[in-house]
DNA sequence: CTGTTAGCGCTTTCAT
DNA sequence: ATGAAAGCGCTAACAG
């Protein structure tokens, strides 16, 4: 089938291209007869604007990038349904980049980002540690920016998060009642704006029980061994846990590994609550204890932050949008002889 | 920082800009040393080609489409990080749509997409009944399509899929193995290509063990609670089952959902093996047993065979790729006094 | 109300 | 080896 152009409806017509332009966006100076001729003629015709020619004209694309870690991390695709759902309803279009979360990937893909191909980026930064100069760079281009979970706090722009440090907080107290004694955390990577703060509140949850003694904090790295080897070792030390708080789903994943491998009974032994969007948290055995972010709302956030920016042509402004987590109990942390907790 | 294109080069350097396009193309016909100042300067200025610009002169953008059900379904995340891990080694942009199983949504996509506004699209059909056309369309007007995992049997293209006929067999022949005698299959979409070849093998497990009186086909539909009402209703007919091979891992997980709720105890009362990508499938309980397909390498195949056509700008040929999909024996399935699977 | 014209940033003949 | 010029498909002044 030819392709189908201004030029060919136009000629088909016996008009202008810009009469046809102008038609097909119901522009005032154009009569109601040519427009329903027309109109009716690129309907037909499957008509279809090539978005690019456009693009070069309007300098804007309508393809906003998202950038995250991974998207089979469950947090992540269920973001991306958010910010695909708003993009969908706004007619804007999608392109997905994951870092696996390293430096220099992020770095490249930013770096690629700066032609154009995008009207903005909703990003969530990698675990590797970082300088920010891509990022920088990004913004003095003046390509809008819009970060959620993993934010970059030198950066000015659009923050979407959840409230990490209460999160951390409720978690660890929640272990704390449930009658663990010594609460370790597991950190995923100590320089990003999540682990910090989630660390933050588990250790003040600590310090209001004078605990802090106690407190341990185990890195445990982005790769599935690395981070059993180091649980391993952490449940093999002179001083043991009786409670963990992972700070991130993988981590509470490997702690069940981990546990299942080498035979520690959660709860009895080991209570364990952790951040996590696990459709199955409800299913494991024992079900998960898990701090539930509102993963496909923080999407949509980014996302409608964004679009509202870009059509009204206005800078992104820096602020902070926080949503709430919610801790949800279940079996992997429920205490003894307390009967709070409901176990489902 | 002001936007940096060829003619900002080109009058920095003092040449025009045709010299420092071809230059920054490594053309032959440029000196050694114009390239060189060429590649400086753009260097120095992080200078980035507009891709549209250059898609309008060459007609190719460098994007594809990827249309799945939904990003959060794991095997579809799966698939998309195998697609964009080859799109970044080729350099391709991937653009991410959600049909959410709406032949409509489906629809409206594909019609956006006759734009150009990508160079090909690789796709997995929504499970709502359909008919073809918007795919024939695309595929009329010559746009490059590929399937997975569930594809159009009307369209002469490539498909990539596993052997789930195979599988359908397997997963079947397995439960009936461990002691099952009536197993139902729990059926997503029966128009669907992989649904209808997944009952096929479990109708054929069936009839070599002249077990085909006992067949049961129940149809879930896409929502979790119908799924699990039907799923409830077939637990309390007059002879329910004491094995299920779920067709796909929504209803796998629906159906551990009702016998949690029930009470009924698997693999006691009811074997389950199911379709599944699950990252937790061993940390269920009990450990559930699945059908995995390998949704990376489907998604990655996917990819190669698409952009290796649009490089060589061929069209895609009608070929069917099929992969292997694997059974892995757990818990949820084990029969008692046989000894046979691992449990884990 | 309609048409003419000049680009958007880039590639690509075709001259020089 | 370099440059001038046309044009990809569309939009937006500006004229008429």
């Amino acid at each position: 089938m030819a392709k189908v152009d201004l030029k060919t409806l136009a000629r088909e017509l016996g008009v202008s291209v810009s009469t046809v332009s102008k038609a097909l966006q119901d522009s005032h100076e154009i009569s109601a007869e040519t427009k329903a001729r027309v109109m009716e003629l690129a309907q037909q015709l499957h008509y279809q604007p090539n978005p690019y020619a456009s693009s070069l004209r309007r300098q804007q694309t309508r393809n906003i990038a998202v950038i995250v870690p991974e998207v089979i991390n469950h947090f992540f695709s269920l973001a991306i349904d958010g910010i695909e759902s708003v993009a969908q309803a706004s007619h804007y279009h999608v392109l997905i980049y994951q870092t696996h979360d390293s430096r220099a990937k992020e770095a490249s893909i930013c770096q690629h980002l700066q032609s154009g191909r995008t009207d903005g980026i909703i990003i969530s930064l990698a675990a590797e540690p970082q300088d920010f100069t891509h990022l920088l760079q990004m913004h003095e281009r003046g390509i809008p920016l819009v970060f959620f979970d993993r934010v970059c706090p030198l950066i000015d722009t659009a923050r979407i998060t959840t409230d990490d440090f209460a999160s951390g907080f409720n978690a660890t107290a929640h272990l704390l009642q449930q009658g663990a004694k010594r609460v370790a955390y597991l950190s995923l990577a100590p320089h990003l704006s999540i682990d910090r703060q989630r660390q933050e509140g588990y250790l003040e949850a600590l310090r209001q029980q004078n605990l802090t003694a106690l407190a341990q904090v185990v890195y445990c790295g982005t790769h599935e061994t690395e981070a059993q080897q180091a649980i391993g070792q952490l449940l093999h030390s002179p001083h043991p846990p009786d409670g963990i708080f992972a700070s991130v789903e993988k981590l509470a994943l490997a702690t069940y590994a981990v546990c299942q491998a080498q035979g520690w009974q959660i709860p009895q032994r080991l209570k364990v609550v952790g951040f996590a969007n696990l459709p199955t948290a409800h299913l494991l055995n024992p079900p998960l204890s898990t701090v539930v972010q509102p993963a496909f709302a923080m999407g949509q956030q980014a996302a409608q932050t964004l679009f509202t920016c870009l059509k009204t042509r206005r800078p992104i402004p820096a602020q902070n949008v926080t949503l709430s987590a919610v801790l949800e109990p279940r079996g992997s942390s429920q205490g003894f002889g307390l009967g709070k907790t409901t176990g489902r």
